[in-house]
DNA sequence: TCAGTATGATTGACACATCAAACACAGGAG
DNA sequence: CTCCTGTGTTTGATGTGTCAATCATACTGA
């Protein structure tokens, strides 16, 4: 009896390749123009940018995790890293003494803010400018497409 | 006077969000696989593949360099781990004996082989499946809309 | 009370990426 | 032949990401 195919044709792995290597070209590109213009890392911008969008400056460390989608290993690596920096600070937590608090450093907000336009300019010349209205509608569908595919298969994240 | 419009809006941000976050999610479960699946990581899996599409498995550095599209510092570095795990060598080009030779070494050629076809059923379990025919077209579409305009923009690649 | 376990976070080891500097040979000018 | 410069490749330093193991504190049940 018939099997469903199991493999992409021709089409489909060239769409991929195309894909996952030009997302990832542009992920490069933007890392790098957000380095030289502020100085910052992807990644610092995430954190600061989520540190930045609560009341007071300050995160449980777990919730920072959660905010950003990091495994806390990773998280607690980098926030090393910037600690080192000056960008963020570590407190214990009053309310539980196993948790941190990660709070905002003075040069932390600074480098945010002065980090703020120029990274959206950059999104818009690189990836808004690029593309149709219709194209970034079709760009947000097939995230959310995935994205759903690969919860349904089990990845939370 | 009225400017053009420096910063993406609310809609397009979150399109631009979800976009690279999505993609850089699927990148990393998709690596997590062949990882899993196979020992060989992303990037062992494109030299391989360049290395496997010659006629006798054997490549100048450089030429692998264009082919998967790395800097040769990565690359050099990357054939450093690879050499050590046996799954390439490298010898001295006869011509030009500045130039490296790079081998498909026999366990590379093993490791390649058994890598496909895990590999390929991964990209359509979290791919191909995760969208329709037309989303797919469109991803293309997208992809090479990004790419031709970073080229526009003076990327190289 | 006080084991035993669960939870929040860190650490260490290693793979991967980027940049700048170094190294090694080739090829040409004198 | 010898210096000079260009090109192919490697190296070292540092930042980033993942996994497994660890540490410290909190909680729970006998």
């Amino acid at each position: 009896m018939p099997r469903t195919r199991q493999l992409p044709d021709r089409a489909e792995l060239r769409a991929w390749r195309d894909f996952i290597e030009t997302t990832e070209v542009l992920r490069t590109v933007l890392a790098g123009r957000l380095q030289s213009d502020t100085g910052l890392s992807p990644g610092d911008y995430a954190v600061l940018l989520a540190l930045s969008e609560t009341e007071h400056g300050r995160m449980r460390s777990s919730e920072l995790a959660a905010q950003v989608g990091w495994e806390r290993s990773r998280l607690s690596h980098h926030l090393g890293r910037m600690e080192r920096r000056q960008l963020i600070r570590r407190e214990k937590a009053a309310t539980d003494s196993r948790g941190a608090q990660i709070v905002l450093a003075p040069a932390g907000r600074t480098a945010f803010r002065e980090a703020t336009a120029p990274h959206l300019r950059a999104v818009r010349e690189l990836f808004v400018d690029a593309l149709t209205p219709a194209q970034i509608e079709a760009a947000a569908g097939i995230a959310a497409a995935l994205r759903e595919h690969l919860v349904r298969l089990g990845h939370r994240e």
